[in-house]
DNA sequence: TAAAAATACTCCATAGGTATTTTAT
DNA sequence: ATAAAATACCTATGGAGTATTTTTA
């Protein structure tokens, strides 16, 4: 038996007419009769009262074509379920990100990816870079947010993003009112404040690399966990901190934010998988965020 | 996509090797590769992970997989059911029967259908042999039990057992002492009890005519609905009756039973059904209804 | 180098076509 | 006389087989 003998069985039962059953078929009758017949020789049960004029079902083909037209229903439906999990329509994925990219980045990529993707389950975890190699190979996420990058074989790392850092001062310091670009060096004798190493390796080296390749160590005056809590001890007089550009909407009132004359360093954002992962929820999700972020690089 | 593909599927799933599962299927490793191959062109889904040396289901397959098992199993299923139904095991039948054979034959014939066919739901109603014509024509019944012949060419008719009439006796009367057959003639001047010829037609007839056939005309004491009120009243000494001689049974107290000499009439029960019912239910139960029958009619 | 899948080809079984017959209305 | 299914016969697609190659552990 053949999935061929249910549709055509299906079809004759519909139009209890041979010819014209096989005409939607688009074949001819006398083998549409002949499958006919061999379905039922197989199972050994009479589907169809035949006279020469006359065709109706019989009490066993009544029951079996529920049966059939249940089973081609199913059929129809796991193919398509198949079709939209390869199209990456259907499924779950778990995406970790830094705290940095709450703020900017991150809603605007999961509003579009949801828009697009409404019936995949998107689940967020909120973890450090290091947290977040270690889950993709764990598997606790299959894509990641992150700024540090990684030399693993086993992981691909894109830059989605690359943005130099600017000077946070407080309303009333001396510098907010200049408009042109600040020379680092100036910040020689400034308290800085800035996020621990450990909650945020990248942007604690960055600083001090960029101040020690301008001749001075920066005064640390306060270490923080959050990006936030930096900017909210600025805009409390505390001190300054240079923080990646896009932090500025972050926070406005009583911060003054300054470019940096000739500034080298970049924050960068990437995104990270495995490389061997081939679940189209994961590919489909880098594309779209390749997509999506293009416009935010301008 | 066939059904083919399907089973194959299912097999490699299994196995996750191309060649077991091919010796399972019991062909060459090559055919079954293609057909994979053209199953997985057909979905435009990679079902499978392969490299040379391992095989693996992609998240696709898996959950095709399931969804095939279960389709799979549907399609057994619904063959086994229609191939129950073809051989009678499964379904429905109403039964109708004249109340003389409630006693006798009918529990005889229902024990024996039900304990062959317990998954076939069999209703009861007792009704006239002229109300079953009628329910036969209606399709409110499939099978009657019943006393009366028809003429109707759409209905078969068959005798399953003719049994002679009795003599049923008060056990003080006169004649209950004899134990050689009694003439009819006999019975002349004794007060008849019999039932009703709206309730029973063929019985009111056979006795009047053995009568008449005999020289009399039986005086009528008493008629009444039913058979067994008939021999109650005999019990009670009301008077005399010609009952089948199945009746026997009904009742032994107070009442004795005695053969007719030169019994020319018999009481047939018959089963009849619709000539052109070709249901597998009613068939298996005319044919049992003739072997569990048999024995009874020796 | 050994095992497993893929490739190349060959063959024949059978699905499907055409022509015709049978039968019931 | 007509319509519809069955029968008879033919064709050719493609499923399955055998032999061989490729690939990777």
């Amino acid at each position: 038996m053949e999935l061929r003998h249910l549709k055509y069985f299906k079809t004759v039962a519909e139009e209890l007419h041979f010819g014209r059953a096989a005409r939607r078929l688009k074949m001819a009758q006398p083998p549409l009769s002949l499958q006919i017949r061999q379905l039922e020789e197989e199972m050994g049960v009479l589907l169809f009262h035949r006279t020469k004029r006359n065709v109706e079902l019989s009490e066993e083909g009544k029951v079996f074509l529920e049966k059939v037209n249940q089973i081609l229903e199913n059929l129809d439906e796991a193919i398509e379920t198949v079709r939209r999990l390869n199209r990456g329509e259907v499924g779950e994925i778990a995406v970790g990100f830094i705290a940095t990219v709450a703020y900017g980045i991150l809603p605007t990529i999961i509003k579009h990816y949801r828009h697009k993707y409404p019936e995949v389950h998107v689940e967020l975890k909120q973890l450090t870079s290091a947290e977040q190699l270690k889950a993709l190979k764990e598997e606790t996420i299959q894509i990641a947010i992150l700024s540090e990058p990684t030399d693993s074989e086993e992981i691909n790392f894109e830059v989605i993003r690359k943005e130099p850092f600017v000077i946070a001062l407080p309303k009333e310091h001396p510098l907010a009112t200049e408009t042109s670009p600040i020379e680092l060096i100036r910040l020689a004798n400034e308290p800085f404040i800035i996020t621990g190493r450990k909650a945020n390796q990248n942007h604690y080296d960055m600083v001090i690399n960029s101040c020690y390749q301008e001749g001075f160590s920066p005064i640390i005056k306060q270490e923080t966990e959050e990006m936030f809590t930096v900017l909210s001890l600025v805009a409390a007089g505390i001190g300054i901190a240079l923080v990646p550009s896009s932090m500025q909407l972050l926070l406005q009132n009583d911060v003054v934010y300054r470019n940096i004359k000739d500034c080298k360093f970049n924050t960068v954002t990437a995104i990270a998988w495995i490389s061997e992962n081939r679940s189209p929820v994961v590919h489909t999700f880098i594309k779209l965020v390749r997509d999506s972020v293009i416009p935010i690089l301008s």
